[in-house]
DNA sequence: TAAGATTTGTTCGTATGTATC
DNA sequence: GGATACATACGAACAAATCTT
């Protein structure tokens, strides 16, 4: 394995391709403690490298010896990183820490903190999901496969008939949200995907904990589930000028139907 | 201050409110270290107590009493809410940890470290923008305060006249981004205003570390400039169709030229 | 199944650094 | 400038997990 780039003294030169922070605030920054500043030198030890998911980095016993720390330091190092979802840790024979691949759930997650003190309202992620999804919903026109289509098909068996209380009404709406979910999946922009997953994640959440979708509206299921249902045809068809106006229509629908739930949001942190 | 839920038994049964992971991976998961568990009772805590950024948590001393741990588990607990950004800590006399607010550049910097090894393209970046900005721009017509247009003024004035060489080009690139970066922090949709922001500051990294933006134009230089005044006057008069228009023109003149420059991307980790 | 080896996880006591009064 | 109240850091020992034989 490529060696750290220390060997000897305690504070290497840190690699200067990945500014921590914008220059403005380097003046006023207090000076970070040396787990931060080990953190910040391994990173940028794997960018250097060119490490991969699953790679393996230097164990406890390596880097005490290379950066001339005590155990504790270098183990707050690894708690930071682990934090952010870039290394992941087993115990015994073999194991270590490795480079990990950041998941969609934990991005999820720890966007989700930033929005916590933020007051977003169920209007203003209504309003993106308009101006995303319809899109989405077109240029996915005549691109999906069999299997992919046939994988939307069985997620709308979750509502296939209509709720008969309040649980299975949100469960089902849960489901609905995993449809759109989903669908921003088979497109082949990964940070629309991951907008409109994370706005999905939102709704999933309110739904859950909020007890949102309270009212089990028959009509409203039905009108839904045809938009749903348009859309496959229409996706499978290719027809992206239909596939875009049932979005549209769709997410018009579900907008109004929330806003009539609550207004106030994101109550809550994300947590591990 | 209100109690920690903890009085004794060492790992107190956290809030449900908060699930930290999706339901399904309950049962794999090989469960958590006790750094990790404290640090989900904490920001469970935090949240049942409806803390606010700059409130007081407990001090080392006293979270190692409630918790019946050692110092060492304690902080790893800590630089885990650090990392997350979800606490800040000082030393001295009046020091501990405090609710800290996320930042918007901590929420970009994490966020970016999924996208490390997703293959984002400069394509992918430009689709949202071209679905998002026009919209924002829309919206924003005859609502920006004087002192909001000043500002904006006051942007464009890094790139008055034309650059003289590559590393002009790039500064003036980088005033033009935070010109839409201020943009969309005037809106009041939080959501919109961070996803654009986002990809502002992507685009940002990539001018600086990737020195893209090399070849001054001075015709392009012209054109873009021309779109932001007469965007700013659509603002100013509230034509929100001519605000549109003029962004949309100017996203994909953006685009072409991007896209002429390089095709992969997003090569960089974050840190702190 | 059991024992041993390997690697991270946790503890405790002590000492040091830092900001406030 | 000294006392005080905090976090920060160190080091040695022990515990737990997990792989190999």
């Amino acid at each position: 394995m490529a060696r750290l780039p220390v060997s000897g003294q305690a504070y290497p030169g840190l690699s200067r391709m990945t500014a921590v922070t914008p220059p403005e605030s380097s003046a006023r920054r207090p000076r970070r403690s040396r787990p931060v500043r080990v953190a910040e030198a391994i990173k940028d030890w794997v960018v250097e490298q060119g490490l991969r998911p699953g790679d393996r980095l230097p164990g406890e016993a390596e880097l005490i010896a290379r950066f001339q720390m005590s155990k504790g330091t270098i183990r707050e190092a690894m708690r930071i990183l682990q934090a952010q979802g870039l290394v992941e840790t087993k115990t015994g024979p073999g194991g270590g820490s490795f480079v990990g691949e950041v998941s969609r759930e934990r991005a999820h997650a720890l966007l989700a903190n930033y929005f916590y003190f933020q007051n977003l309202t169920i209007a203003d992620v209504y309003a993106l999901r308009l101006s995303l999804e319809p899109e989405l919903a077109a240029s996915l026109a005549g691109r999906l496969t069999e299997a992919q289509l046939a994988e939307l098909d069985e997620i709308m068996k979750a509502y296939a008939v209509p709720a008969e209380d309040s649980e299975g009404e949100r469960a089902q709406h849960v489901a609905s949200l995993r449809f759109h979910a989903r669908l921003s999946d088979f497109g082949d922009n990964a940070l629309l995907g991951f907008f409109i997953g994370f706005m999905a994640q939102i709704l999933t959440d309110l739904t859950v904990y909020k007890r949102l979708y309270a009212a089990p509206n028959h009509d409203l299921w039905r009108r839904g589930r045809d938009h749903q249902l348009q859309l496959i045809a229409a996706l499978r068809s290719g027809d992206a000028a239909a596939a875009r106006q049932v979005m549209e229509s769709h997410m018009k629908m579900a907008r109004d139907l929330m806003e009539d739930q609550e207004a106030e949001v994101m109550k809550r942190f994300i947590a591990e």
